[in-house]
DNA sequence: AGATGTGGTTGCACATTGCAACCACTTTTC
DNA sequence: GAAAAGTGGTTGCAATGTGCAACCACATCT
């Protein structure tokens, strides 16, 4: 993962997936949203072989994505949750969540989507609008140097 | 990446990470998406082994991300353009580069931002919103399956 | 005290990656 | 039209990363 290119670091995605960009990284988070916070939940639901999971989770630490704090239930264990700057990643999330389920769908699987707590119906889907609220498409946009 | 651990097949975010979740096709994405289409155009703008890059452009040629057309330029090259499916993963890309600006900033990197190209003006912020417009966070949604 | 659970670390086999060399074919240059 | 340079790979090898199982320290339960 020799991703410190010249090219590379100046670019904002690329610095991202330095963080995120692994094959565990994102998923962990994920069950981070979802409310996981141990160790041993991590691990099991993922399926994660333990040192990789070790590492991953040192990792994210490293990167104040994730941060440890002790056991809400009391025991002497730690826990690992996320930090105020990792909230941001749930748009990356919901991004992959929503062109998964659009274009990776598969036959048996359960369908689930993400409904407003409040008024438990679903969300808008995840759009890119210009300042004055028009949806843009990939090719309605272009990247500009501000100065 | 034995990805294909049983809790995992069937989460949408996992099966987009199936495709894109490695070290390098989320970046040749990107670079598509700036309009590069030829192997060698993404080799020097990556900094990636050629045999890695022969195997990602497969992979996503594969997953149907990329497809090749002879080249525009009516030499005998072929050229990767990204697919419809493909297009999807724009929100993908500006997640992260949003995350990425706001959270991972460097010292002495030109800033840049997405701006509309009708009007020249930036883009909203990527926002998660409810069905009746209201913003919401990370702790405002619920998974919930549809039957 | 003994058994079990939690959160790791270590060692090893195997898979993936990075790097350089090589190669077939195409395009340009002389 | 032959040589040189460019394009788009493939191959082999060394280095690194990953998955798996065993082990271990500590905590908690009985």
């Amino acid at each position: 993962m020799n991703r410190k290119h010249l090219t590379q670091a100046e670019c904002p995605v690329a610095r991202s997936l330095e963080a995120v960009g692994d094959w565990w990284s994102l998923l962990i988070v994920r069950d981070a949203f979802f409310g996981k916070r141990r160790f041993g939940e991590f691990l099991s639901s993922l399926g994660v072989a333990r040192n990789i999971l070790t590492t991953r989770l040192k990792k994210l630490v490293a990167h104040g994505i994730l941060e440890t704090i002790p056991a809400s239930d009391g025991s002497a264990y730690k826990e690992y949750v996320l930090t105020e700057k990792a909230k941001g990643l749930y748009l990356v999330l919901i991004a992959l969540r929503q062109w998964g389920q659009g274009c990776m769908t598969n036959d048996g699987d359960q369908e689930m989507t993400l409904v407003d707590r409040r008024t438990r119906t679903p969300i808008q889907p995840l759009a890119l609008r210009s300042a004055d609220g028009r949806e843009l498409g990939p090719e309605d946009v272009e990247l500009v140097a501000v100065q």
